[in-house]
DNA sequence: AAGGCAATAAGGTAAATGCCGTATTTTTAA
DNA sequence: TTAAAAATACGGCATTTACCTTATTGCCTT
């Protein structure tokens, strides 16, 4: 029984590509349609919802593909969806997550692997490209900045300040931080005191706390 | 340059059949050592950390593998951690994530993937079995879930030492809270100690962030 | 009445921290 | 390709912290 797939993406070139990469595994694939953008996509599925699986752009006009992923697994559950784009920021993937997405693959994919993506997504699996499932574990590491999303104050630290600021929390003093990230603990001082100053604070207590009330770490 | 594997496993004939596996790609993979427990991991690593990534099972005696991987990874942070085990279950795939493992394979995968999983963790991947990555998924769709009701564990701090850690939490220093509690900075300094001894933690830093974890403050 | 515990107070000391500099290299952005 | 920002490294110094010890008082509970 070959998969049944569709596509949903806007740029021409782009889905003609995938359609062509599809079409290279004639025994297990079987393109069904491509959609234009999310609403395409649901008023094709409403004709035809004999749809295995679904590869979803994200950034499409009417109605983008996290939304578009919302509806359908609301509307077609037993559709399967992977998100096939460029974007790779712990944002995207984890709203795409959220919305239903069960697989996760980037454009530059070869065709081999997205074909393989489709059998795995089939037998109850979940494809990632390699930094999408790194992402999605250091996501699942701090679940705490997932439920929320109001942050933000900016301090301007900078991501070595707020490296540093986490080891902090974690108890470490300047030796162990400086061993961890391999600088010289004159350097922590130096990242700390930058730290003191940007959150206008004086210890460690406070900086953390500071940190943790608004989400920097 | 060859990747440097260790693993951690006490049964011997399931450690010898991963250094079985191990030993099909010379020329990717060097194997190290083989630490029977967790205790045992880390008086290899200490003795020789020159080590790229760790092949963890999880039940073990003495210190079990997501303990060690809490331990390696905070003590060797650029060594990589793939949990190679029988379990499934999302309690202890979210367990060992958080310890700070980088992957996650079943123990029937084959030598194959075991290699394209160490390969790929080298390279900021983050290998893991379709059903791991799965249930990966799934957890991060309810981060809710995660958020752990696992607090309470009871301390027994007492009324006194908890109005400490209040103020500790605030950023005041000994002597700012023996003027606020009206009592002697010698004697915030004695709760201080009770504090630490009974959180088992050793800084203010851990102290709060504990108090804080177990809504303690 | 006696033992147990919380709360209080005090002293010594080694280590860690916070704050003040300066200065070079690396990375990023304009 | 320059200029700015970030990251790196080092030193001095006063203060704070963490850990050790001892000791007194008062309040419960048996």
């Amino acid at each position: 029984m070959k998969i049944k797939v569709a596509t949903a993406e806007d740029n021409k070139l782009l889905a003609d590509s995938i359609r062509e990469k599809l079409g290279l595994f004639p025994d297990d694939i079987e393109f069904k349609y491509r959609a234009v953008n999310g609403v395409d996509l649901l008023k094709k599925l409403n004709a035809d919802s004999s749809v295995d699986t679904i590869l979803m752009d994200i950034e499409m006009p009417e109605m983008d593909g996290i939304e578009a992923t919302h509806q359908v697994s609301r509307l077609f559950p037993q559709i399967k969806i992977i998100m096939l784009t460029v974007f790779d920021d712990e944002d995207k993937i984890f709203r795409s997550i959220q919305a239903g997405a069960m697989g996760y693959l980037l454009k530059d994919e070869t065709p081999d692997t997205i074909c393989n993506g489709i059998k795995e997504i089939m037998e109850g699996g979940a494809p990632m490209s390699p930094t999408i499932a790194a992402k999605s574990l250091a996501l699942l590491r701090n679940p705490n900045k997932l439920i929320q999303e109001e942050n933000q104050e900016d301090y301007d630290l900078t991501k070595r300040e707020i490296e540093v600021l986490a080891k902090l929390s974690q108890g470490l003093d300047y030796l162990e931080i400086s061993e961890v990230l391999f600088i010289s603990p004159f350097t922590v001082r130096k990242h700390i005191e930058n730290i003191y100053r940007k959150l206008q604070v004086h210890n460690k207590m406070t900086a953390v706390k500071k940190a943790i009330q608004h989400k920097i770490i």
